[in-house]
DNA sequence: CTAACATGCATTAAA
DNA sequence: TTAATGCATGTTAGA
C-alpha cells in the first residue's frame, strides 16, 4: 500500500531514542501502579523529548478488524487536531516512534446523529506491522522540535497484569512515581477549539496547529 | 435523558 | 462474486 515509505530524514530525526524509550518503560510502570490512569486521557509525560501528547486510544475489536480505520475519541480529535471542514478529511503524516517508518494515514469524520465521529483510516498496515490487538493502545504526539514530520504515533502493547491483593506493589513504584496528575482540566478549557470554517494554520485562536501545515491536504 | 462510540449493514466499487 | 465505503443503529457511560 501507501502507508510504508522510506524517510529520508529518518536519520536526522533524532529523538534520543534510547532515553525516549526509558522514560516511556517508566510511564508504563506508572500506568501499572495507578488505576485511577485507567480513566485519564492524558499522558503522564507530555513534552518528552520534545513531543508533546497529543491524544490515545484503547483499541476496540473494530479498530484492529479488517477494515484498517480506528475510531478516535471525539473531544481530542476536535481540540487537538485540525479541525476539519469537509467529510473527505486530510491525509496525515505519523513518524512509527519504532519503526521509524512514516504512515500515510487518513484522519477524516463520518456523519452520527447530529455529530461526528473520527476516524483514522489506512491504519490496516500500522496495526498488522505492530500485530496490535484490542486492549492494546495507540498515542499519538506532536513532535514540537522539527519541522517536517508533524505527528508521531507510538504502538503500546496492554499491560496484562492483575495486581495481586497480597502483592507488596504498592511502594515499588512510589520513588519513581511522586504524583498523579489529576485529570481534572478539560482540554476545551487549555485550548481553543477551532470553529468549522475555519482554516487552520490561518486562525491565531489556533496557533498551535500551524505546526499541522505541513503533510495533509483537504479533498 | 444525551452523547460517544463500537459495530452492523446497505450501498457502491472493484475484481 | 468479493471487498471497500459511508452511514445507521444499538449499546453504554455519563449528566
Amino acid at each position: 500500500m501507501d502507508a510504508m515509505r522510506p524517510s529520508a530524514e529518518s536519520s536526522e530525526m533524532d529523538i534520543n531514542e534510547r532515553q525516549f524509550l526509558h522514560r516511556i518503560k517508566i510511564a508504563d510502570a506508572k500506568r501499572a501502579n495507578a488505576s485511577a490512569m485507567a480513566a485519564d486521557r492524558t499522558d503522564p509525560f507530555q513534552n518528552v523529548d520534545g513531543l508533546r501528547f497529543v491524544l490515545q486510544k484503547e483499541l476496540k475489536n473494530s479498530d484492529v478488524g479488517s477494515l484498517g480505520r480506528i475510531v478516535l475519541p471525539k473531544r481530542e480529535a476536535e481540540t487537538r487536531l485540525p479541525s476539519l471542514v469537509a467529510r473527505g478529511g486530510i491525509s496525515l503524516m505519523m513518524e512509527d516512534i519504532h519503526t521509524k517508518q512514516v504512515w500515510a494515514f487518513k484522519y477524516r469524520f463520518w456523519p452520527n446523529n447530529k455529530s461526528r465521529m473520527y476516524i483514522l483510516e489506512n491504519a490496516g498496515d500500522f496495526i498488522k506491522k505492530h500485530g496490535l490487538q484490542p486492549g492494546d493502545v495507540i498515542m499519538i504526539y506532536k513532535n514540537e522540535e522539527k519541522d517536517g514530520f508533524i505527528k508521531v504515533i507510538r504502538a503500546k502493547k496492554e499491560i496484562h497484569q492483575e495486581p495481586s491483593a497480597n502483592a507488596d506493589y504498592d511502594g515499588v513504584f512510589d520513588t519513581i512515581v511522586p504524583e498523579i496528575p489529576a485529570p481534572t482540566v478539560r482540554y476545551s478549557e487549555l485550548f481553543q477549539p477551532c470553529s468549522d470554517g475555519v482554516y487552520p494554520g490561518y486562525d491565531l485562536n489556533c496557533a498551535f496547529l500551524s505546526d499541522f501545515s505541513m503533510g495533509y491536504q483537504d479533498e
